[in-house]
DNA sequence: CAGGATCGTCGATACGCATCGACGATCACG
DNA sequence: CGTGATCGTCGATGCGTATCGACGATCCTG
């Protein structure tokens, strides 16, 4: 195992010390400040001069020294970001979600700080007072979350996504999870149902706090009896035998009329399990999911579904974000609309639809 | 919506500076170089100096500026961690290897910085040259990754988790895939199986440049043959019409002996299309799977499993990081041996097992 | 008890950048 | 042609920490 061969001579470029903003100014004759301000714009520069700095810059790959930057202009170019305690369910979305975080970031020339909400609400006293960060993202906020009361002592602005039971003077983002119960009741009303089972969330993730769950249910419950609809709401676990007896407790034994079928998570065991009875979403009855839309699309039957859409919520995160970073932005709540796609799995009915 | 309330008493340690360690100093009467010694231990301090000091950074819950250490010191006590790009089958082992990264980093009082892999190679020039980094983590590194020429270049210490072509001075770590194999490929021909097909990869895969998959499959080949078992790979994409393709191609028709099942992905769609064909793993037929210790455990059937342990390459990665930055530590390949758990899917023979 | 060695602490400096005040040059206008 | 005003650039300073050389105090040795 050869390593710190001197005889390579692969390795030109090595030990070379990074370009500092006096070397650009020496490159371009001009004084270091004027560097300074070319890159910041926060003085009148000539065309000729800014032509000179940016012309030394690019021959010498100069890039500010991030912590010189943090230093002297008291800013990082840095966002925390809080990630949610690894949970297996919901991997997929939130690695969508955190990688938009990252581009949205990236597009506007910052980078990302991953923390970990086992670290809990010290993890932003940390930040903040080593001055890592110039503001925080905190996903997956639950009703009592430990995390908020530092959010709202801690000197920087902090966008949660999730609906803390005091959200006063904190700003705060999630689905708009109430449209989105509608949108799903309606689509099933709208195909003739009666009736409606819902596979709702494990009662673990109620437990937690989550408490989109109470959001949504309400909604729906709300809706269903607006549009003449019984609403069953069966808290199963999302297993294949927690499925099982969602199903065995809803369906018609007869074979009959079914109700309209509502699952918020896991499509695919519904999916897989409707099939070994011999029934086909789209064909034998009608099932509307609340999930991503590649998982809608992966299933046998693609399914009609609504999309909580995690990287618009990202962008809309951080859009929000930036606009805190300069200026002033309103403290209050914002919920992103959920988006139905019609798929294969409720059977068309012309009426009712425009 | 109210913010700025200027009436608000819940606001009382905002704007207060963090402090520095000259106040440190101050309120345990030395000088502040004294401070500085006392955290990094670099000269001697008499436990008298050493109580004073620790005391006042207490009292101020004081913590070092963060750009101001980087700037003086030259190490910034934040990794890298380039992520792979989205990718919905893998997500559950990418979440958890990438918050062991962070928790391993923190145990270390390190922190990580998110980078992501479609910002590609330019990444890793900027994060040094802007001195955000001591040292990168490069997840899921294929056969030929524009990523590796530059994790070469730049002068920071690299570890990549998976195995490019020319690995010559660098830094890899990866599962054994090859014992990987050898363990599946015993685990059925110990259960007398004479046939072995393998759900192998979808071919996006293998076309990406996923070299574990040759590696995988050339050590599960000469392990059948060793053991005088026929081996049939079969390359079907991981959903539920493959997998019931692949059932179809290799199960015996006439419901008599079927081969040794050995999957390798999702194992959960196997589960269900076998269960709709009336068998069962552990009873009618043998699977074994390489998955994740959870996934196998969360299968109707739990699966007799070869796990890839993300947490342990994660660890081990990090620790090799650590001794890379404090010393050196050779440029070789290390790879993390798999664990197989025996669960419920393969038919128990007493003969060939200690 | 004198001598040097060791221990513990301090003052000064450098790290690379942002920012402020100052100042020469240019221009418009009377 | 003189006088402000504006524009563009420069020098100097400070951000908070790590580190180096220096130096008084203490200890051990002969």
């Amino acid at each position: 195992m050869r390593i710190d061969d001197p005889g390579d001579a692969a390795v030109p470029a090595r030990r070379r010390p990074a370009p500092t903003s006096k070397d650009v100014a020496r490159v371009a004759g001009v004084s270091q400040s004027t560097v300074s301000y070319v890159m910041s714009g926060k003085r009148p520069i000539s065309e000729a001069t800014r032509r000179l700095v940016l012309d030394a810059i690019a021959e010498l790959t100069y890039e500010p020294h991030a912590g010189a930057r943090a230093l002297a202009g008291h800013r990082t170019k840095v966002v925390g970001l809080m990630m949610p305690l690894h949970d297996a369910e919901s991997a997929g979305g939130l690695m969508e979600f955190a990688e938009e975080i990252a581009i949205q970031a990236r597009r506007r020339d910052h980078d990302v700080l991953m923390l970990t909400a086992d670290e809990g609400p010290s993890a932003l006293a940390r930040v903040q007072r080593r001055a890592m960060c110039d503001a925080v993202v905190i996903m997956q906020v639950i009703t009592d979350d430990p995390r908020v009361a530092t959010a709202r002592e801690v000197d920087l602005p902090v966008i949660l996504i999730g609906v803390p039971a005091d959200r006063d003077g904190l700003h705060c983002i999630d689905v708009d999870f109430e449209s989105a119960a509608e949108l799903l009741v309606d689509e099933l009303a709208d195909a003739s149902a009666r009736e409606i089972a819902v596979l709702g969330w494990a009662q673990e993730w109620d437990d937690a706090g989550a408490n989109f769950i109470p959001r949504f249910r309400a909604s729906a419950a709300a809706r269903a009896a607006a549009r003449g609809v019984a609403l069953r709401w069966v808290g199963a676990p999302h297993t294949r035998g927690g499925v099982e007896a969602f199903l065995d407790a809803v369906l018609d034994p007869d074979g009959g009329a079914h109700p309209g079928l509502l699952t918020v998570q896991s499509p695919h065991h519904v999916g897989a399990a409707l099939q070994q009875r011999g029934l086909l979403p789209g064909r034998d009855l009608d099932l509307v999911s609340l999930c991503t839309d590649a998982e809608a699309e992966r299933q046998p039957v693609p399914l009609t579904a609504v999309s909580t859409q995690p990287r618009c919520v990202s962008a809309e995160a951080m859009a929000w974000l930036f606009d805190l970073l300069d200026g002033d932005a309103p403290a209050e709540l914002r919920l992103v609309p959920a988006r139905l796609t019609r798929r294969a799995s409720v059977r068309p009915i012309k009426e009712n639809r425009p």
